[in-house]
DNA sequence: GACGAGAATCTAACCGATCAGTTAGATTTG
DNA sequence: CAAATCTAACTGATCGGTTAGATTCTCGTC
């Protein structure tokens, strides 16, 4: 059944989305969601408690929703980051929520979704170093922050971005994510894969 | 001749750094800021203006601590990602600093003071680059955006660093930063320098 | 070296605006 | 009718910024 209230939910959840991720927690104004959202301001607080607890229902979404979009390849380490950054460049916002997150709850424990995801992964990518797939001259969570520090070394915020909308300094930028990451992840010395 | 009033400056700039960076500018309170400093609440509109220009100001000094801190070598790019990384270490608060600034003044252009800074360091890195010292793979901006990335891998709110005050770690995370650069920076060809 | 005027420095109290959160009740729905 | 949904107005606290005045320092003049 559809109920009312779900459509004025997701509004509300939608406008929390972008007045998070422009503002932060603190700068965040619950009256410019509710009115960007044509609802009426008490029903943040009937639906989520309060500005706080909307933060973190719109901060769950965001990371479910990332770590959806780019399935975690440890055989294609470079397309994992690939399609990480073509994540980013598309949803701008999501990876401003996170930044907002690590500042302005620097305490704060990660999601039990994110923590499953990212135990998932350093597995798959121990097993591809015990396979000769992947350099392995670094533990593996140290060399996945380092991929997924590089996937983001453009998305907002880095030193001469600023020119949005050009496609050709986006190519780039892509490009050098995934060479970079190449060349992090190569064993030394040949073991099965070799790539073009 | 020693003021008195310059004491005063040192103490609310001190004070406001440390607010601004562990709250910053929408969060940090500027009655906080002259209690921290025992100083009335007036004199940081005397003397800076108000919150947000005594925040201009206090960024300003953090950018030229942290340019004076790293000397940049284009002809040792890892050394230089290490140096950074110990004072990422040494002065975590400054690093918040930046990235508050990325998230609360997404338009503001660079200071001068880093702008100059940064045509400096490019104009060394293509030099590095025509002289087959560096990799001439991808262009120089994108090359020391990389490197700067990677250099503050683990500065604060990166997936698993949380456990702080661990010297072992810290000293991984050093090395595979300064081992990634390395990498990413080695010229395909041997072309000179050879490492262990 | 005393002294007083004026500038520099500092203080405490105040103010208007803003903001998160509440309440009481109207309207809709089942 | 009763529960769910929504609205508008209100509230108490907080916060950036101001004001008026007290205190201290500076320096020329006698």
């Amino acid at each position: 059944m559809v109920k009312k209230s779900d459509a004025t939910k997701a509004r509300l959840l939608q406008a929390a989305t972008q007045e998070f991720a422009m503002y932060g927690i603190a700068g965040a104004r619950v009256d410019r969601i509710s009115a960007a959202a044509s609802a009426n301001k008490n029903l943040i607080y009937v639906y989520f408690g309060n500005k706080e607890q909307l933060f973190d229902t719109v901060y769950q979404a965001a990371i479910e929703e990332l770590l959806e979009a780019a399935p975690f390849d440890a055989e294609d380490l470079p397309g994992y980051a690939g399609a990480l950054f073509d994540f980013y460049v598309a949803h701008p916002h999501l990876i401003r929520l996170a930044r907002w997150h690590a500042l302005e709850r620097p305490g704060d424990e990660v999601l039990p979704v994110a923590y499953g995801a990212t135990q998932d992964k350093l597995r798959k990518l121990s097993a591809a170093q015990s396979a000769g797939l992947v350099d392995a001259g670094m533990p593996a969570h140290a060399l996945l922050t380092l991929i997924l520090v590089l996937s983001a070394a453009w998305s907002d915020g880095s030193p001469e971005a600023r020119a949005t909308g050009d496609a050709e300094l986006a190519a780039l930028h892509r490009h050098s994510i995934v060479v970079s990451v190449g060349r992090l992840v190569r064993p030394p010395r040949g073991a099965g894969d070799s790539r073009g």
